[in-house]
RNA sequence: GCCCCCAUCGUCUAGUGGACUAGGACACCACCCUUUCAAGGUGGCGACGCGGAUUCGAAUUCCGCUGGGGGCACCA
C-alpha cells in the first residue's frame, strides 16, 4: 500500500458507544498507526431527532479511555474540517444540487404515510419494498402544485434500472448487486439534512478518506455509494467490511442480553487494555499463538489481510480472562489507584490502616495486591475485601463448622496469645506468627496447617476463602485481630 | 418475500493442495503445587456442516445443498 493510509471512525451519536462500533474504531485506529497515517473522528449527527450531545460525549469519552486518539476530530480539527456533519450542511446542498443539476438526482414530495402504505403493499404482495419512482416522471406542474401546498421535498439518487453495480471488498472480492435490487434511495431529507450515503461519500472523498473499514452490515449499501460515487466522477476508497461481533444466541450484539456499551465495562471494573487486547482479537489474529498483546503489540502487527471474514461470538468468559491477566499485571500502584474508587463507592473509605503497621497508601496497595488474583474486574473486588472494612462478620456456613473444630477454641486462644506479644504486626511478622504456630500445635496437639489456618481465618473474616492469611491479618492490625478473636471467644462461652 | 455475506473444537482462532493422527487460547474435567480461593504446572475432552467435481493428493479450489447472519427507512 504505497498511498497514504487515511481512515476514519463515524459514529452517529444517538446512544452508548457500543462494543461493535469500539471494534471498529479499533481496527481503524490500529490501521491507521500501523501504516503511520491518519485516524479521523467525525461525528455523523444527521439524524436530527436521535443526536444529542451527551451520547457525543459519551463516545468521545470511550475512546480516550481506551486509548484510541484521534488526529483529526471534534477538538482536533485539521484542515479538512469540520468534523461534525451538522457543520457541513452547505457542502451537502451544494453535492446534491450538483446531483440535481445533471440530471442524476429528484425531488420527491412522496408523503410517509404513502411510502408506508406503498410498501406495505409490496411485502403483502410478495414483494420486495422499494420505491417505485413516481416523482420520476413529475411535470412541472406537478411540482408546482406540491410547492405551493408547502410539500418539502427530498432528494432522490436515479438508480440506473439496468446493469448491475460492483464494488470491491479488499477482503471478499467482487461483490456486485443488480441495480434493480436497488431503488431511488434518498440523498436529502425534507428538513435539508443529507442521509448517511450522500453524508458519508460526500465527507469520505473531502476528507481524503483511502480505506473505509465499517461493519458488515453495510455491505448492502456499498453499491449505493459506489454509484454516488460515480455520479460524481471520483474514485471510491477501498472498503474493508468488518465481520460482525455477535451474541450468545447468534444475533446481532445488543442491549438486552448483557452489557453492550464501553461505559458499562468501565463502571464494571474492567481495564482499558483488556478491552482492547479482547476486542482486537475478535475478527482479526495475529497468526500465532500470542494472545497477550499489547497496544503497540497490536498496532505493529496489524494488517488488515489477517480479518477475518465470518462472524465473531462476543464471550464474556473470555474478556474476563484477559481482564484477569491484566488485573493481575497491572502496576500495584496503578491497581490501587483504580480500585480506590470502587472502595469509596462500597464503604465511603478506600482504606482501613489506622492501627496497622501501614500507612495509607501501603494499606491500600498490600490489600489491593493480596486480593487482585481473585476477581474478574474491579468491581468484584469490595466484596471480597468486606472483612477489612467492616467489623460486624457475616459467617457462612463452612467458617461456623471451621470454628467449631475441636482444636478451633485453643488454635484461636493462642493466636491472640502471639499477637499480643507484638509490637508491630506487619505481613512479615504475621507470617512469623502463623509459622510458628503451625510448630507449636503441631507438637503439642499434632495439628495439621489447614486445622491451624482454617479458625483463624474464619475467625477474622467469616469465611475460609480470602486473601492470603498473613496479608489478612496484617491488613486488619494487632487490635483489631484481637478485638475479633476475644469477641468470638466470649460468645463462644455464653 | 427479494438481495447480500458467512461456514474449522461449545466460544475466539491458526491453517491459503502434501509438514494435519488439524495447532493455540477461553470454558470444562482430572492431577500436581498449596495456608483457603485464585494463580501456576501437567494432562484430558473437543471441530474441518452435507453432497458432488478437480487432483496422485483436499480443511484448503469449483458447483450445489443445508445452516447461520445481515440488509431491504426522510436511522446510521
Amino acid at each position: 500500500m504505497a498511498e497514504s493510509a487515511r481512515v476514519r471512525f463515524a459514529p452517529s451519536p444517538t446512544g452508548e458507544l457500543h462494543l461493535g462500533n469500539v471494534r471498529t474504531a479499533l481496527f481503524n485506529w490500529l490501521f491507521a498507526r500501523h501504516h503511520n497515517g491518519s485516524f479521523i473522528l467525525r461525528i455523523e449527527d444527521t439524524d436530527v431527532a436521535r443526536s444529542s450531545e451527551e451520547a457525543e460525549r459519551a463516545i468521545l469519552e470511550g475512546l480516550r479511555w481506551l486509548g484510541i486518539d484521534w488526529d483529526e476530530g471534534p477538538g482536533k480539527e485539521g484542515s479538512l474540517g469540520p468534523y461534525h456533519q451538522s457543520d457541513r450542511l452547505a457542502i451537502y446542498r451544494s453535492h446534491a444540487t450538483r446531483l440535481l443539476d445533471s440530471g442524476l438526482a429528484y425531488h420527491c414530495y412522496c408523503s410517509s404515510e404513502r411510502l408506508e402504505e406503498m410498501r406495505r403493499e409490496q411485502r403483502r404482495r410478495g414483494r420486495p419494498p422499494r420505491y417505485d419512482r413516481r416523482c420520476r416522471a413529475l411535470t412541472d406542474a406537478d411540482r408546482e402544485g406540491y410547492e405551493s401546498e408547502g410539500t418539502e421535498p427530498v432528494i432522490r439518487f436515479m438508480t440506473p434500472r439496468q446493469g448491475e453495480t460492483s464494488f470491491r471488498d479488499l477482503l471478499r472480492g467482487e461483490i456486485s448487486f443488480a441495480n434493480d435490487t436497488l431503488d431511488d434511495f434518498v440523498i436529502m431529507k425534507s428538513d435539508g439534512y443529507p442521509t448517511y450515503h450522500l453524508a458519508s461519500v460526500v465527507d469520505d472523498h473531502l476528507m481524503e478518506v483511502s480505506h473505509v473499514l465499517r461493519a458488515d452490515d453495510w455491505i448492502p449499501s456499498s453499491p449505493r455509494h459506489v454509484l454516488l460515487y460515480r455520479a460524481f466522477g471520483w474514485d471510491p476508497p477501498h472498503f474493508v467490511h468488518l465481520p460482525l461481533i455477535l451474541d450468545k444466541a447468534g444475533g446481532k450484539l445488543s442491549k438486552r442480553q448483557g452489557d453492550v456499551s464501553v461505559a458499562d465495562y468501565k463502571q464494571n471494573g474492567y481495564l482499558p487494555e483488556a478491552l482492547v487486547n479482547y476486542l482486537a482479537l475478535l475478527g482479526w489474529s495475529p497468526g500465532d499463538t500470542q494472545e497477550i498483546l499489547s497496544a503497540e503489540d497490536l498496532i505493529d502487527r496489524f494488517t488488515w489481510d489477517r480479518i477475518s471474514v465470518s462472524p465473531a461470538v462476543f464471550d464474556l468468559e473470555r474478556l474476563n480472562w484477559f481482564n484477569r491477566w491484566y488485573i493481575r499485571h497491572l502496576p500495584v500502584d496503578r491497581m490501587a489507584h483504580a480500585v480506590a474508587p470502587y472502595l469509596r463507592e462500597a464503604y465511603g473509605r478506600e482504606e482501613q490502616s489506622e492501627d496497622t503497621a501501614y500507612s495509607p497508601a501501603e494499606w491500600l496497595k498490600l490489600l489491593v495486591d493480596n486480593v487482585r488474583e481473585e476477581v474478574d474486574s474491579l468491581g468484584q473486588i469490595p466484596a471480597h475485601v468486606a472483612f477489612a472494612f467492616i467489623d460486624e462478620l457475616a459467617y457462612t456456613g463452612e467458617a461456623a463448622e471451621a470454628m467449631r473444630a475441636p482444636a478451633a477454641g485453643e488454635v484461636l486462644a493462642a493466636f491472640v496469645d502471639k499477637v499480643r506479644s507484638l509490637e508491630i504486626l506487619d505481613i512479615a511478622a504475621a507470617n512469623t506468627v502463623l509459622q510458628n504456630l503451625r510448630a507449636l500445635l503441631k507438637e503439642r496437639r499434632n495439628l495439621g496447617a489447614r486445622e491451624v489456618m482454617f479458625p483463624i481465618r474464619a475467625g477474622l473474616t467469616g469465611s475460609v476463602h480470602g486473601p492470603n492469611l498473613a496479608a489478612v491479618i496484617a491488613l486488619l492490625g494487632r487490635d483489631r485481630c484481637i478485638r475479633r478473636v476475644t469477641q468470638l471467644q466470649s460468645s463462644f462461652s455464653r
